[in-house]
DNA sequence: AAAAAACCATTCCGAACGGCTTGTTTTTCT
DNA sequence: AGAAAAACAAGCCGTTCGGAATGGTTTTTT
């Protein structure tokens, strides 16, 4: 008889509520900043009750927790439509990946767990993995015209911290237009100093 | 008879008690966020009573307004003891202005402008204004070897964004010894597009 | 000296928070 | 089919928030 072992109608179910959770919490994160965004209006935005929110997610710390696991998954190299040079490469970064909703949900996180000590201590380990990550990415799509990898590694971390920084500026001043020029200067500062790497099929 | 228009013994210690009221606020942003930053903590701190604050300022915003414009009061280029040349120039803006607490409060302050738009209305004319006069002071300081007045503002303001997203990359990962490092490999890079402007006596 | 204004302390309020408990419905397993 | 577990709903609890009201004290002005 059927000893099937279908992933079961009610994993799928639960799977897609905590989707639809996560989903809320960005959003809400996004809109609303990090304190408010509560548990009450979370669920409301998801479409659940508190009780079942409560259910996935025991605590706000699990919630964001898992948020923030989301959030990290994107990814900051594209996989496919590599670029074809690297100007267009970084450019991509900014448009796609940091100029998003999405960074700055993380963001707002990430501002929290400063003076959260609890929540720091929860995704503390998975940022520095994260880090590691990052880092790995970037050898693997770039190299240094100076042949020093850990030249390829700082140039990349230091575009990201400057997009970062441009990203704030938004809230006193620097419209879309001119924060896109300012990235343009810089990649044409950095660019120079770096080539991609040929992918192994 | 002596129609001295004599400061006032009460002005003085209502100047003073607004101070040290500010102060504590800046210390709270810093230490617990600007969420966690309740009046009754500042009230707390500063040794006054919740009456006393209230008093001084009739509402939180009011607070936070009257501290950010202690905190954008703060000068970005040293007014005295002017350094030798552009690379200690631009490293004292990170290490005196930029990785320092005041600085940390004050982003605090931007990013609950983000998502709360009461305060920002408040404060955005402000912050306009502050953004211009810190491109003024740079043309004041710097020339660029282009001789395009455009090319310094742009250079300090990005030098600027990349300070700020380094500061925020502490919360996952990069000890004070990484950033340092990378604060002088951006200054390597920009240093030889600018000048120090003769000033006038 | 009297009146006015500024300063400060105490207390209370309604609202919202995160977390928890209890009860009902739906799915899964035997 | 029936028991167990998962998913969900609704409500309460203790706390804290920002703000308001009230009253007393000190300084300034008239």
């Amino acid at each position: 008889m059927a000893l099937t072992v279908v992933p079961g109608k009610q994993q799928a179910k639960s799977q897609r509520a905590r989707d639809l959770i996560c989903d809320a919490t960005i959003d809400l994160l996004v809109t609303q900043g990090y304190s408010d965004t509560s548990l009450n209006r979370v669920a409301a935005m998801a479409g659940f009750s508190k009780g079942a929110l409560q259910h996935h997610y025991p605590s706000k710390e699990d919630l964001i927790a898992a948020t923030l696991n989301k959030l990290l998954a994107r990814p900051f190299f594209p996989q496919r439509g590599k670029p074809e040079c690297v100007e267009d490469a970084l450019l991509q970064a900014w448009s796609k990946y940091i100029n998003a909703p999405a960074y700055r949900a993380l963001l707002e996180i990430l501002n929290a767990a400063r003076t959260d000590a609890l929540l720091h201590a929860r995704i503390s380990a998975e940022l520095l993995e994260w880090g590691r990550a990052l880092d790995a990415q970037s050898l693997e799509q770039y190299a240094a015209l100076s042949g020093d990898d850990e030249e390829v590694v700082m140039l990349l971390n230091m575009t990201r911290s400057f997009m970062r920084g441009l990203l704030i500026q938004e809230r006193y001043g620097g419209d879309e237009i001119k924060r896109l020029k300012y990235v343009k200067k810089w990649i044409a500062l950095v660019a120079p100093m770096l080539a991609l790497r040929e992918l192994p099929e």
